[in-house]
DNA sequence: GCAAAAGTGTTGATGGTACACCCATGG
DNA sequence: CCATGGGTGTACCATCAACACTTTTGC
């Protein structure tokens, strides 16, 4: 509690979650903590808000881009929820301010000034060892989780974990990924076809692996999907 | 900005957005401030948070008592979204955690301790005298409006702006209030009543007014509604 | 040709809309 | 009896899951 005299009372903090899809599973951005409380434990990444002018927003994109080099208008990120349960953080009060980020795979770390350790788990493996987290992360990566996959039923935001440039099958194997669940490629080849302003088809082909070569789209101009794509577990 | 020694420099406040249904519109809870700044103005009503052992959504719960004399278990709340732009309160920095309510029409005030002049104004009243509300409070409204629309789609949450026993007819008169849209008579009484859980018969039947008296329900313990029911304006 | 993946056509089930019709009450 | 709102039946249409089938590549 020696630095407290530098933080206020109630102090505001800036966490992240930050989901891509490697190697067939979801995971989750997190870092090692170097310091007391949780040393040694994962957490997610995020900071204190400085009490300058700088927007919540904005701080949340500026720790994004420390942590994987990326700008936020290059990627999904918007506001998951605030969390500030009052011993949440063993030192003093602090609310944490939790933002919800989807990018593709791509390579860490991303040259990011701040060179903590920052590594991708898969979601699976974070959430089945949860004393390993460090503060209530875990119920935060549960709820990111379950916003994420609700996301994709009325959303065009599976489009988020792709590169610039995918196929119909790299957007199923998202949504199969995602929601643990596999789907009907003939049918979901025609109802995301269906969709006005889902896709856009650049003409090219991708490379073929094994069959008929798939046509390579862009993400599209709609954000809603109208009809939405409905997971099996609902009922 | 004589009290401000009693806030840290980045303050945290909780506000509250409280809908119901009021002769045939959508009305939200709001006070006139009496302070400065934006003083006569219209607010919603909320306040700041201390920095006690008060969880954040407890402190919710704490507001919304104070200004209607009901506990948070007889109604409905849920953390709508957090507000943090830099200068939305010029006199200090002020990050605001919103709480969205919905209740049934009761009368007010409620006997709350706290007398300040709270009242119901029409949504769209309000939001078309936006000159007239404090801070970033219209922006707010509308994000509350937006989200309790869009969870009549695929929520029971109708029935909070509903007394305990209630008609059908009761139930669409909040469904074609909050979307602002006429809905079939006929194939509304057979969607809900075809989803499990939804409504609990209770036996008795309403009063008539002019017609064939119709059957009193109690929500049942359905949460989520499938199939959804949809809003046209939709695509 | 054969395997593998992409993409199309078809069919039967399901859920929605529109609306005709019957039910129960007050006046 | 009539007016009024509550509630049911039904015909038609859109969407969807399931799956047979065709297309396009590599080997």
């Amino acid at each position: 509690m020696t630095e407290s005299w530098r933080i206020p009372t109630v102090a505001i903090a800036v966490d992240l979650a930050v989901l891509t899809i490697r190697a067939d599973q979801l995971n989750i951005l997190l870092v090692t903590r170097g310091v007391e409380p949780y040393a040694g434990r994962l957490a997610l990444p995020g900071g204190f808000l400085s009490s300058d002018d700088e927007d919540i927003d904005a701080a949340a994109a500026r720790e994004l881009a420390e942590e994987t080099g990326l700008s936020a208008k290059d990627l999904h990120l918007e506001q998951l929820r605030t969390y500030g349960a009052p011993r949440r953080d063993p030192r003093q009060r602090v609310v944490t301010i939790c933002y919800l980020a989807l990018m593709p795979d791509l390579p860490l770390p991303l040259g990011g000034g701040d060179a903590r350790a920052a590594q991708w788990v898969p979601v699976d493996k974070a959430l089945s060892r949860k004393r390993q987290l460090a503060f209530d992360h875990a119920k935060i990566i549960a709820d990111a989780v379950e916003r994420a996959r609700s996301k994709l039923e009325y959303t065009t935001l599976a489009t988020a974990f792709c590169g610039p440039v995918f196929t119909i099958s790299d957007l199923r194997q998202v949504y199969e990924i995602v929601w643990s669940e596999s789907l009907d490629p003939r049918n979901f080849h025609r109802k995301v076809t269906g969709v006005d302003g889902f896709l856009t088809p650049t003409g090219d082909r991708a490379a073929t692996n094994g069959g008929r070569p798939a046509a390579l789209y862009r993400r599209g101009p709609a954000r809603t999907l109208h009809p939405p794509i409905l997971r099996d577990g609902n009922p």
